[in-house]
RNA sequence: GGGCCCUUAGCUCAGUUGGCUAGAGCAGCGGACUUUUAAUCCGAAGGUCCUGGGUUCGAGUCCCAGAGGGCCCA
Protein backbone atom coordinates (compact mmCIF):
# COMPACT_ATOMS: atom_id res chain seq x y z
CA UNK A 1 0.00 0.00 0.00
CA UNK A 2 1.27 3.41 -0.88
CA UNK A 3 1.31 6.26 1.94
CA UNK A 4 -0.42 8.46 -1.12
CA UNK A 5 -3.55 6.69 -1.19
CA UNK A 6 -6.38 7.66 0.60
CA UNK A 7 -7.59 5.40 3.06
CA UNK A 8 -11.41 5.45 4.72
CA UNK A 9 -11.40 6.81 8.22
CA UNK A 10 -10.83 4.13 10.68
CA UNK A 11 -13.32 4.00 13.32
CA UNK A 12 -11.77 6.59 16.47
CA UNK A 13 -10.17 5.00 19.20
CA UNK A 14 -10.93 7.66 21.15
CA UNK A 15 -12.11 7.42 24.83
CA UNK A 16 -16.21 7.98 25.60
CA UNK A 17 -15.24 10.67 27.86
CA UNK A 18 -13.07 12.81 25.00
CA UNK A 19 -15.57 12.07 22.32
CA UNK A 20 -18.02 13.85 24.48
CA UNK A 21 -15.98 16.94 24.96
CA UNK A 22 -14.72 17.44 21.52
CA UNK A 23 -15.88 18.67 18.31
CA UNK A 24 -16.58 16.13 14.82
CA UNK A 25 -13.97 18.34 13.69
CA UNK A 26 -11.10 17.75 15.99
CA UNK A 27 -12.04 14.00 16.07
CA UNK A 28 -12.04 13.86 12.33
CA UNK A 29 -7.97 15.95 12.90
CA UNK A 30 -6.94 13.19 14.99
CA UNK A 31 -8.52 10.18 13.53
CA UNK A 32 -6.59 11.62 10.07
CA UNK A 33 -3.34 11.67 12.36
CA UNK A 34 -4.22 8.15 13.56
CA UNK A 35 -4.46 6.87 9.82
CA UNK A 36 -1.13 8.41 8.93
CA UNK A 37 0.64 6.26 11.94
CA UNK A 38 -1.39 2.92 10.66
CA UNK A 39 -0.06 3.77 7.28
CA UNK A 40 3.26 3.65 8.86
CA UNK A 41 2.81 0.41 10.68
CA UNK A 42 1.86 -0.66 7.53
CA UNK A 43 4.85 -0.27 5.60
CA UNK A 44 6.79 -1.68 8.71
CA UNK A 45 7.68 1.12 10.74
CA UNK A 46 6.73 1.97 14.28
CA UNK A 47 5.17 5.68 14.62
CA UNK A 48 6.87 5.52 18.03
CA UNK A 49 10.30 3.82 18.08
CA UNK A 50 12.42 3.63 21.35
CA UNK A 51 15.92 5.16 20.06
CA UNK A 52 17.26 7.75 18.05
CA UNK A 53 20.48 7.44 15.64
CA UNK A 54 20.59 11.49 16.50
CA UNK A 55 24.42 12.16 15.89
CA UNK A 56 24.01 15.98 16.78
CA UNK A 57 21.95 18.70 18.39
CA UNK A 58 20.63 20.83 16.34
CA UNK A 59 22.71 23.97 17.27
CA UNK A 60 25.73 22.02 17.60
CA UNK A 61 25.18 21.01 13.82
CA UNK A 62 24.89 24.45 12.84
CA UNK A 63 27.91 25.09 14.74
CA UNK A 64 29.61 22.03 12.79
CA UNK A 65 28.86 23.69 10.08
CA UNK A 66 29.84 26.77 10.29
CA UNK A 67 33.52 25.79 10.80
CA UNK A 68 33.61 23.61 8.13
CA UNK A 69 32.49 26.16 5.95
CA UNK A 70 34.83 28.58 7.67
CA UNK A 71 37.32 26.02 6.56
CA UNK A 72 36.62 24.88 3.28
CA UNK A 73 33.81 27.13 2.04
CA UNK A 74 31.43 25.88 -1.35
CA UNK A 75 31.74 21.88 -0.43
CA UNK A 76 29.19 20.07 1.83
CA UNK A 77 29.26 19.70 5.08
CA UNK A 78 29.56 16.64 7.24
CA UNK A 79 26.81 13.75 8.15
CA UNK A 80 24.61 14.55 10.45
CA UNK A 81 21.34 12.69 11.80
CA UNK A 82 19.02 14.95 13.49
CA UNK A 83 16.35 14.75 15.26
CA UNK A 84 13.35 17.54 16.53
CA UNK A 85 9.96 18.37 15.94
CA UNK A 86 8.29 19.45 12.79
CA UNK A 87 7.62 23.57 12.95
CA UNK A 88 6.96 24.09 9.00
CA UNK A 89 6.84 22.05 6.34
CA UNK A 90 6.74 23.46 2.19
CA UNK A 91 6.37 20.49 -0.12
CA UNK A 92 6.86 21.44 -3.61
CA UNK A 93 5.74 18.26 -5.30
CA UNK A 94 9.49 16.45 -5.76
CA UNK A 95 11.27 18.23 -2.92
CA UNK A 96 10.06 19.45 0.31
CA UNK A 97 11.43 22.13 3.10
CA UNK A 98 10.74 20.84 6.33
CA UNK A 99 11.56 23.04 9.37
CA UNK A 100 12.55 21.00 12.65
CA UNK A 101 13.40 22.29 15.91
CA UNK A 102 14.53 21.05 18.92
CA UNK A 103 15.64 22.82 22.49
CA UNK A 104 18.90 24.31 20.89
CA UNK A 105 17.56 25.52 17.80
CA UNK A 106 15.63 25.33 14.08
CA UNK A 107 17.23 23.59 10.89
CA UNK A 108 15.62 23.09 7.60
CA UNK A 109 15.61 19.38 6.33
CA UNK A 110 16.06 19.52 2.74
CA UNK A 111 13.81 15.99 1.42
CA UNK A 112 13.56 15.06 -2.34
CA UNK A 113 12.48 12.44 -4.16
CA UNK A 114 15.91 12.15 -6.16
CA UNK A 115 17.35 11.52 -2.64
CA UNK A 116 15.04 9.52 -0.59
CA UNK A 117 13.87 7.39 -2.96
CA UNK A 118 11.30 4.78 -2.22
CA UNK A 119 10.68 5.84 0.98
CA UNK A 120 9.25 9.63 -0.44
CA UNK A 121 6.12 8.98 0.01
CA UNK A 122 6.13 8.19 3.54
CA UNK A 123 6.68 12.47 4.02
CA UNK A 124 2.89 12.37 3.53
CA UNK A 125 2.65 10.48 7.09
CA UNK A 126 4.10 13.26 8.41
CA UNK A 127 2.13 16.21 10.04
CA UNK A 128 3.07 19.61 11.61
CA UNK A 129 4.10 18.91 15.67
CA UNK A 130 5.50 15.43 14.78
CA UNK A 131 8.92 14.23 15.91
CA UNK A 132 11.32 13.25 12.75
CA UNK A 133 14.74 12.33 12.16
CA UNK A 134 16.18 13.07 8.96
CA UNK A 135 20.31 12.20 8.19
CA UNK A 136 22.81 13.12 5.00
CA UNK A 137 25.06 15.89 4.59
CA UNK A 138 24.79 19.47 5.58
CA UNK A 139 24.44 21.96 2.80
CA UNK A 140 22.91 25.32 2.17
CA UNK A 141 20.46 25.69 0.20
CA UNK A 142 19.79 28.07 -2.62
CA UNK A 143 19.18 30.11 -0.51
CA UNK A 144 21.42 30.34 1.63
CA UNK A 145 19.99 28.30 4.09
CA UNK A 146 21.79 25.66 5.92
CA UNK A 147 19.69 22.65 5.78
CA UNK A 148 20.19 18.74 5.70
CA UNK A 149 20.04 16.99 2.22
CA UNK A 150 18.41 14.28 3.89
CA UNK A 151 18.80 10.93 2.65
CA UNK A 152 16.75 8.98 5.14
CA UNK A 153 13.61 10.74 7.24
CA UNK A 154 11.76 8.73 9.90
CA UNK A 155 9.31 9.17 12.21
CA UNK A 156 10.13 9.66 15.90
CA UNK A 157 6.72 10.63 17.52
CA UNK A 158 3.66 10.60 15.78
CA UNK A 159 1.37 13.86 17.15
CA UNK A 160 -2.09 13.37 17.27
CA UNK A 161 -3.30 16.89 17.75
CA UNK A 162 -2.46 19.46 16.14
CA UNK A 163 0.12 22.26 16.76
CA UNK A 164 -1.39 25.96 17.67
CA UNK A 165 -1.11 28.46 14.71
CA UNK A 166 2.38 28.87 13.41
CA UNK A 167 2.91 32.76 12.50
CA UNK A 168 0.30 34.11 15.70
CA UNK A 169 1.17 31.45 17.74
CA UNK A 170 -0.91 30.70 20.83
CA UNK A 171 -2.77 33.70 21.94
CA UNK A 172 -6.07 32.73 24.08
CA UNK A 173 -4.48 33.75 27.66
CA UNK A 174 -6.27 30.95 29.26
CA UNK A 175 -5.03 28.07 27.29
CA UNK A 176 -1.47 29.25 27.24
CA UNK A 177 -1.97 29.30 31.28
CA UNK A 178 -3.91 25.63 31.00
CA UNK A 179 -1.91 23.93 28.39
CA UNK A 180 1.43 25.25 29.11
CA UNK A 181 3.49 23.17 27.12
CA UNK A 182 1.31 24.64 23.93
CA UNK A 183 2.93 28.00 25.04
CA UNK A 184 6.27 26.28 25.09
CA UNK A 185 5.84 25.20 21.83
CA UNK A 186 4.43 27.98 19.86
CA UNK A 187 5.45 31.33 21.87
CA UNK A 188 9.78 31.47 22.16
CA UNK A 189 8.91 34.42 24.42
CA UNK A 190 7.12 32.37 27.04
CA UNK A 191 9.98 29.61 26.20
CA UNK A 192 12.77 32.19 27.44
CA UNK A 193 11.10 33.86 30.04
CA UNK A 194 10.29 30.58 31.93
CA UNK A 195 14.16 29.66 30.79
CA UNK A 196 15.61 32.91 32.64
CA UNK A 197 13.30 32.25 36.28
CA UNK A 198 15.44 28.78 35.89
CA UNK A 199 18.42 30.61 35.47
CA UNK A 200 17.71 33.11 38.49
CA UNK A 201 16.81 30.42 40.62
CA UNK A 202 20.22 28.50 40.19
CA UNK A 203 22.32 31.70 39.67
CA UNK A 204 20.72 33.24 43.04
CA UNK A 205 21.86 29.33 44.59
CA UNK A 206 25.08 29.84 43.25
CA UNK A 207 25.64 33.29 44.52
CA UNK A 208 24.56 31.91 48.45
CA UNK A 209 26.44 28.96 47.98
CA UNK A 210 29.90 30.86 47.27
CA UNK A 211 29.35 33.04 49.91
CA UNK A 212 29.23 30.02 52.41
CA UNK A 213 25.56 29.45 53.24
CA UNK A 214 24.74 25.76 53.52
CA UNK A 215 20.94 25.15 51.92
CA UNK A 216 18.82 23.69 53.88
CA UNK A 217 15.38 22.29 53.60
CA UNK A 218 13.14 22.48 56.02
CA UNK A 219 9.24 21.19 56.58
CA UNK A 220 6.27 21.72 53.95
CA UNK A 221 4.18 20.41 57.01
CA UNK A 222 3.63 22.26 59.88
CA UNK A 223 1.81 21.72 62.86
CA UNK A 224 1.24 25.88 63.05
CA UNK A 225 2.54 27.87 60.45
CA UNK A 226 4.18 31.31 60.96
CA UNK A 227 7.27 33.64 60.11
CA UNK A 228 4.22 35.53 58.41
CA UNK A 229 1.65 36.99 58.53
CA UNK A 230 -0.87 34.96 56.17
CA UNK A 231 -3.68 32.85 56.00
CA UNK A 232 -2.32 28.62 55.91
CA UNK A 233 -3.37 25.74 54.05
CA UNK A 234 -4.94 22.92 56.24
CA UNK A 235 -4.34 19.25 55.53
CA UNK A 236 -4.37 16.13 57.79
CA UNK A 237 -1.57 13.98 59.26
CA UNK A 238 -3.16 10.39 59.19
CA UNK A 239 -0.13 8.36 60.63
CA UNK A 240 -0.15 10.96 63.52
CA UNK A 241 -3.54 11.78 63.48
CA UNK A 242 -2.93 15.05 63.64
CA UNK A 243 -3.76 18.40 61.79
CA UNK A 244 -1.32 20.00 59.94
CA UNK A 245 -0.83 23.39 57.56
CA UNK A 246 1.85 24.21 54.88
CA UNK A 247 4.17 26.48 55.74
CA UNK A 248 4.03 29.53 54.86
CA UNK A 249 7.57 31.34 55.43
CA UNK A 250 10.72 29.46 56.26
CA UNK A 251 11.82 31.19 59.28
CA UNK A 252 11.12 30.05 62.64
CA UNK A 253 12.81 26.37 61.06
CA UNK A 254 16.00 28.35 59.79
CA UNK A 255 16.56 30.06 62.94
CA UNK A 256 16.38 26.97 64.85
CA UNK A 257 19.35 26.03 62.72
CA UNK A 258 20.99 29.07 63.83
CA UNK A 259 20.28 28.11 66.91
CA UNK A 260 22.18 24.97 66.18
CA UNK A 261 24.96 26.52 65.46
CA UNK A 262 25.33 26.71 61.74
CA UNK A 263 25.78 30.09 61.08
CA UNK A 264 25.11 30.46 57.27
CA UNK A 265 21.82 28.89 56.14
CA UNK A 266 19.06 29.25 53.18
CA UNK A 267 16.61 27.41 51.94
CA UNK A 268 14.70 28.07 48.74
CA UNK A 269 11.07 26.74 48.77
CA UNK A 270 7.54 27.20 48.04
CA UNK A 271 5.64 28.25 50.66
CA UNK A 272 1.75 28.58 50.36
CA UNK A 273 -0.79 31.56 51.50
CA UNK A 274 -4.19 31.00 51.38
CA UNK A 275 -5.22 34.30 49.84
CA UNK A 276 -5.15 36.29 46.86
CA UNK A 277 -4.61 35.17 43.27
CA UNK A 278 -3.87 37.76 41.21
CA UNK A 279 -1.27 39.95 39.10
CA UNK A 280 1.32 39.51 41.16
CA UNK A 281 -0.24 36.71 43.63
CA UNK A 282 -0.02 32.87 43.45
CA UNK A 283 -0.88 30.74 46.53
CA UNK A 284 1.91 29.09 46.06
CA UNK A 285 5.12 30.56 45.33
CA UNK A 286 9.16 30.53 45.41
CA UNK A 287 10.68 32.06 48.35
CA UNK A 288 15.19 32.59 49.17
CA UNK A 289 14.97 32.91 53.06
CA UNK A 290 18.65 33.31 54.39
CA UNK A 291 20.26 33.71 57.99
CA UNK A 292 23.66 34.80 59.02
CA UNK A 293 25.20 34.37 62.75
CA UNK A 294 27.01 37.82 63.41
CA UNK A 295 25.90 40.07 61.16
CA UNK A 296 22.92 43.11 61.31
CA UNK A 297 20.00 44.27 58.58
CA UNK A 298 22.94 46.05 57.46
CA UNK A 299 25.14 43.81 56.65
CA UNK A 300 22.28 41.49 54.84
CA UNK A 301 21.35 44.84 52.81
CA UNK A 302 25.10 44.86 51.52
CA UNK A 303 24.21 41.43 50.20
CA UNK A 304 21.02 41.69 48.77
CA UNK A 305 22.65 44.52 46.42
CA UNK A 306 25.56 41.90 45.81
CA UNK A 307 23.20 39.34 45.13
CA UNK A 308 20.58 41.25 42.73
CA UNK A 309 23.51 42.54 40.66
CA UNK A 310 24.72 39.53 40.54
CA UNK A 311 21.99 37.64 38.92
CA UNK A 312 20.50 40.45 37.14
CA UNK A 313 24.09 40.41 35.10
CA UNK A 314 24.01 37.17 35.29
CA UNK A 315 20.19 36.52 33.29
CA UNK A 316 20.76 39.36 31.10
CA UNK A 317 23.76 40.22 30.72
CA UNK A 318 23.32 43.42 32.58
CA UNK A 319 22.61 44.80 36.43
CA UNK A 320 20.53 47.84 34.50
CA UNK A 321 17.19 45.88 33.44
CA UNK A 322 14.45 47.18 30.86
CA UNK A 323 11.30 47.88 33.32
CA UNK A 324 7.89 48.46 31.42
CA UNK A 325 8.89 51.92 29.41
CA UNK A 326 12.15 52.52 31.25
CA UNK A 327 14.82 50.24 33.48
CA UNK A 328 15.74 49.36 36.38
CA UNK A 329 19.24 49.70 37.38
CA UNK A 330 20.90 46.95 40.07
CA UNK A 331 23.97 48.25 40.38
CA UNK A 332 25.11 49.24 44.12
CA UNK A 333 24.95 50.82 46.28
CA UNK A 334 20.90 51.32 46.23
CA UNK A 335 18.94 53.94 47.94
CA UNK A 336 18.04 53.79 51.58
CA UNK A 337 15.37 55.71 53.34
CA UNK A 338 14.21 55.46 56.80
CA UNK A 339 10.72 54.59 57.05
CA UNK A 340 10.00 57.37 59.38
CA UNK A 341 11.64 59.89 56.36
CA UNK A 342 9.56 57.82 53.59
CA UNK A 343 6.37 58.84 55.59
CA UNK A 344 7.25 62.35 56.27
CA UNK A 345 8.11 62.79 52.66
CA UNK A 346 5.38 61.68 51.34
CA UNK A 347 2.43 62.10 53.75
CA UNK A 348 3.74 64.89 55.21
CA UNK A 349 4.25 63.70 59.23
CA UNK A 350 5.66 61.58 61.92
CA UNK A 351 3.63 58.19 62.42
CA UNK A 352 5.39 58.44 65.66
CA UNK A 353 2.93 60.92 66.68
CA UNK A 354 -0.23 58.92 65.31
CA UNK A 355 0.33 56.07 68.03
CA UNK A 356 -3.14 55.10 68.57
CA UNK A 357 -5.70 53.09 66.72
CA UNK A 358 -7.93 56.66 66.49
CA UNK A 359 -5.38 58.51 65.88
CA UNK A 360 -3.62 56.34 62.69
CA UNK A 361 -7.24 55.91 61.34
CA UNK A 362 -7.55 59.91 61.40
CA UNK A 363 -4.82 60.11 59.65
CA UNK A 364 -5.34 57.89 56.73
CA UNK A 365 -9.16 58.97 56.46
CA UNK A 366 -7.24 62.56 55.89
CA UNK A 367 -5.48 61.46 53.30
CA UNK A 368 -7.86 59.41 51.58
CA UNK A 369 -7.07 56.16 52.28
CA UNK A 370 -9.18 53.28 52.65
CA UNK A 371 -9.95 51.86 55.97
CA UNK A 372 -10.06 47.84 56.13
CA UNK A 373 -12.29 46.67 58.62
CA UNK A 374 -10.92 45.44 62.28
CA UNK A 375 -7.78 46.80 61.58
CA UNK A 376 -5.36 47.19 64.50
CA UNK A 377 -2.83 50.09 64.17
CA UNK A 378 -0.35 47.82 62.11
CA UNK A 379 -2.64 47.46 59.57
CA UNK A 380 -3.58 50.84 59.17
CA UNK A 381 -0.02 51.74 58.89
CA UNK A 382 0.62 49.19 56.60
CA UNK A 383 -2.35 50.26 54.76
CA UNK A 384 -0.99 53.69 54.65
CA UNK A 385 2.71 52.75 53.20
CA UNK A 386 1.06 50.52 50.65
CA UNK A 387 -0.95 53.51 49.70
CA UNK A 388 0.97 56.58 49.63
CA UNK A 389 5.05 55.47 49.89
CA UNK A 390 5.58 51.92 48.33
CA UNK A 391 4.61 53.02 44.90
CA UNK A 392 6.99 56.08 44.53
CA UNK A 393 9.87 53.64 45.59
CA UNK A 394 10.52 52.58 41.56
CA UNK A 395 14.38 52.53 41.75
CA UNK A 396 16.04 49.80 44.40
CA UNK A 397 15.27 51.07 48.03
CA UNK A 398 15.94 50.04 51.34
CA UNK A 399 12.71 51.35 53.36
CA UNK A 400 14.77 51.14 56.67
CA UNK A 401 13.30 50.70 60.31
CA UNK A 402 9.74 49.62 60.90
CA UNK A 403 7.59 49.89 63.57
CA UNK A 404 7.45 47.35 66.38
CA UNK A 405 3.69 46.27 65.97
CA UNK A 406 3.95 44.68 62.44
CA UNK A 407 7.39 43.32 62.90
CA UNK A 408 7.36 40.65 66.05
CA UNK A 409 10.40 38.68 64.88
CA UNK A 410 12.58 42.00 64.72
CA UNK A 411 15.34 43.22 67.23
CA UNK A 412 14.34 46.65 68.16
CA UNK A 413 16.29 49.86 67.38
CA UNK A 414 18.90 51.26 69.76
CA UNK A 415 17.18 54.68 69.73
CA UNK A 416 13.79 53.99 69.22
CA UNK A 417 11.97 50.94 71.12
CA UNK A 418 8.54 51.62 68.91
CA UNK A 419 10.55 50.67 66.05
CA UNK A 420 12.93 47.37 64.81
CA UNK A 421 15.82 46.86 62.72
CA UNK A 422 14.26 45.84 59.91
CA UNK A 423 13.94 46.94 55.84
CA UNK A 424 12.18 45.85 52.97
CA UNK A 425 13.54 46.10 50.01
CA UNK A 426 10.88 47.75 47.00
CA UNK A 427 11.45 47.75 43.24
CA UNK A 428 9.32 49.07 40.74
CA UNK A 429 7.11 50.02 43.26
CA UNK A 430 6.55 46.55 44.56
CA UNK A 431 7.75 44.38 48.11
CA UNK A 432 10.61 42.34 46.63
CA UNK A 433 12.49 41.69 50.25
CA UNK A 434 12.04 42.06 54.10
CA UNK A 435 15.15 41.72 56.51
CA UNK A 436 15.73 41.85 60.00
CA UNK A 437 18.40 42.14 62.47
CA UNK A 438 16.81 38.99 64.33
CA UNK A 439 15.40 39.01 67.73
CA UNK A 440 17.25 36.91 70.23
CA UNK A 441 15.86 38.10 72.92
CA UNK A 442 13.14 35.47 74.09
CA UNK A 443 11.52 36.97 76.97
CA UNK A 444 10.98 39.79 74.32
CA UNK A 445 10.15 37.04 71.79
CA UNK A 446 7.26 35.86 74.13
CA UNK A 447 6.02 39.66 74.60
CA UNK A 448 5.76 40.04 70.72
CA UNK A 449 3.72 36.30 70.54
CA UNK A 450 1.56 37.55 72.92
CA UNK A 451 0.70 41.15 71.60
CA UNK A 452 0.16 39.11 68.44
CA UNK A 453 -2.53 37.10 70.25
CA UNK A 454 -4.10 39.62 71.48
CA UNK A 455 -4.54 40.81 67.49
CA UNK A 456 -6.02 37.19 66.66
CA UNK A 457 -8.40 37.35 69.15
CA UNK A 458 -10.00 41.03 67.97
CA UNK A 459 -10.32 39.20 64.74
CA UNK A 460 -7.13 39.52 63.08
CA UNK A 461 -6.66 35.95 61.40
CA UNK A 462 -3.28 36.72 59.84
CA UNK A 463 -1.27 37.34 62.68
CA UNK A 464 1.21 35.26 64.79
CA UNK A 465 0.49 32.33 66.64
CA UNK A 466 2.80 31.70 69.96
CA UNK A 467 5.63 28.90 68.98
CA UNK A 468 6.40 27.87 72.48
CA UNK A 469 8.73 25.44 70.96
CA UNK A 470 10.41 28.37 68.71
CA UNK A 471 10.94 30.50 72.13
CA UNK A 472 12.22 27.59 73.48
CA UNK A 473 15.01 27.43 71.14
CA UNK A 474 16.20 30.83 71.85
CA UNK A 475 16.12 30.38 75.22
CA UNK A 476 18.97 28.18 74.38
CA UNK A 477 20.89 30.85 72.51
CA UNK A 478 20.56 32.45 69.55
CA UNK A 479 24.01 34.87 68.92
CA UNK A 480 23.33 37.80 66.62
CA UNK A 481 21.65 37.13 63.35
CA UNK A 482 20.73 38.91 60.25
CA UNK A 483 17.96 37.15 58.34
CA UNK A 484 16.18 38.05 54.96
CA UNK A 485 13.36 36.88 52.76
CA UNK A 486 13.29 37.38 49.11
CA UNK A 487 10.32 36.61 46.66
CA UNK A 488 11.81 34.61 43.69
CA UNK A 489 8.85 34.88 41.95
CA UNK A 490 8.66 38.50 41.70
CA UNK A 491 12.41 38.60 41.01
CA UNK A 492 11.92 36.78 38.17
CA UNK A 493 9.19 39.30 37.29
CA UNK A 494 11.28 42.29 37.36
CA UNK A 495 14.05 40.43 35.44
CA UNK A 496 12.37 39.69 32.95
CA UNK A 497 9.72 42.87 32.55
CA UNK A 498 6.75 40.29 32.95
CA UNK A 499 3.88 42.17 34.29
CA UNK A 500 1.64 39.53 35.77
CA UNK A 501 3.27 36.58 37.87
CA UNK A 502 1.44 33.60 35.75
CA UNK A 503 4.17 34.14 33.33
CA UNK A 504 6.85 33.22 35.45
CA UNK A 505 5.25 30.27 36.93
CA UNK A 506 5.31 27.35 35.11
CA UNK A 507 1.73 26.06 35.82
CA UNK A 508 0.07 28.97 37.77
CA UNK A 509 -3.41 28.26 39.83
CA UNK A 510 -6.12 28.21 38.10
CA UNK A 511 -10.09 27.13 38.73
CA UNK A 512 -10.88 23.49 37.86
CA UNK A 513 -12.97 22.99 34.58
CA UNK A 514 -16.60 21.77 35.56
CA UNK A 515 -18.04 19.19 33.27
C1' G B 1 -15.73 40.09 47.61
C1' G B 2 -17.11 44.59 43.95
C1' G B 3 -16.86 46.93 38.96
C1' C B 4 -15.65 46.68 33.77
C1' C B 5 -14.36 43.67 29.56
C1' C B 6 -13.71 38.98 26.76
C1' U B 7 -15.49 33.81 25.02
C1' U B 8 -17.40 32.63 16.98
C1' A B 9 -13.86 26.28 13.03
C1' G B 10 -7.96 22.57 15.81
C1' C B 11 -5.30 27.82 15.85
C1' U B 12 -5.47 33.42 14.69
C1' C B 13 -9.42 36.58 13.80
C1' A B 14 -13.89 39.31 10.99
C1' G B 15 -19.13 39.41 11.64
C1' U B 16 -22.58 46.62 10.42
C1' U B 17 -28.84 48.89 13.22
C1' G B 18 -31.52 42.21 15.26
C1' G B 19 -32.53 40.24 8.81
C1' C B 20 -30.83 35.47 3.27
C1' U B 21 -27.42 29.30 4.00
C1' A B 22 -22.17 32.77 10.06
C1' G B 23 -17.02 34.43 6.82
C1' A B 24 -11.43 34.79 6.07
C1' G B 25 -6.26 33.22 6.85
C1' C B 26 -3.35 29.16 8.84
C1' A B 27 -3.66 23.90 9.73
C1' G B 28 -6.19 19.50 7.67
C1' C B 29 -8.34 16.86 2.97
C1' G B 30 -8.04 16.20 -2.91
C1' G B 31 -5.02 18.07 -7.01
C1' A B 32 -0.58 20.92 -9.49
C1' C B 33 4.48 22.19 -8.59
C1' U B 34 12.54 20.13 -8.08
C1' U B 35 15.27 25.60 -3.91
C1' U B 36 11.15 27.05 -0.42
C1' U B 37 11.29 29.67 4.23
C1' A B 38 4.04 33.14 6.72
C1' A B 39 5.96 29.08 -0.47
C1' U B 40 2.35 29.60 -4.48
C1' C B 41 -2.02 28.08 -7.42
C1' C B 42 -6.86 25.21 -8.11
C1' G B 43 -10.87 22.46 -5.61
C1' A B 44 -13.92 20.48 -1.81
C1' A B 45 -14.92 20.32 3.28
C1' G B 46 -14.98 21.90 8.31
C1' G B 47 -19.35 25.58 13.50
C1' U B 48 -22.29 23.32 20.93
C1' C B 49 -21.31 31.37 17.78
C1' C B 50 -19.10 29.32 26.19
C1' U B 51 -23.89 27.13 28.70
C1' G B 52 -29.17 27.65 30.03
C1' G B 53 -33.38 30.57 29.86
C1' G B 54 -36.09 34.93 27.80
C1' U B 55 -37.73 38.97 24.22
C1' U B 56 -38.83 38.85 18.90
C1' C B 57 -41.88 37.07 12.77
C1' G B 58 -36.49 36.44 13.19
C1' A B 59 -30.82 36.38 18.06
C1' G B 60 -23.65 35.31 17.02
C1' U B 61 -25.90 40.34 17.81
C1' C B 62 -30.80 42.49 22.72
C1' C B 63 -32.26 40.98 28.15
C1' C B 64 -31.59 37.60 32.61
C1' A B 65 -28.87 33.77 35.07
C1' G B 66 -24.56 30.72 35.13
C1' A B 67 -19.32 28.94 33.71
C1' G B 68 -14.30 30.11 32.48
C1' G B 69 -10.74 33.94 31.62
C1' G B 70 -8.59 39.03 31.68
C1' C B 71 -8.06 43.99 33.78
C1' C B 72 -8.97 47.41 37.80
C1' C B 73 -10.40 48.02 42.92
C1' A B 74 -10.90 46.13 48.19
Amino acid sequence: MSATDSEPIPETVDTPESAAAESRRLREIISERQRKAEVLRGEGLDPYPPRTGRTHSIGEAINTFENHEAKSPDTDGPRVALAGRIAAMRNMGRIAFIDVEDDSGGIQILASKKALGDSWPLLDAFDLGDFLEASGPLIRSRRGEISVQADAVSMLGKTLRPPPEKYHGLQDVETRYRQRYLDLIANDEAKEILRARSQIVSSMRRFMDNRGFLEVETPVLQSEAGGAAARPFLTHLNALGEPRQLRIALELHLKRLIVGGFDSVYEIGRVFRNEGVGNRWNPEFTMLESYEAYTDYHGVAEMVEAALSYVATEVTGSSIVPWRDGEIDFTPPFARVKMVDAVKQHVGVDFRDYPTVDAMEGLLREHGVGIPPDAGWGKLFDELVSERVEPHLQQPTFLLDYPVAISPLAKRTEYDETLVERFELFVGGWELANAYTELNDPVDQRQRFEEQLKLKDAGDDEAELLDEDFIIALEHGMPPTGGLGMGMDRLAMLLTNSQSIRDVILFPQMRKLSG
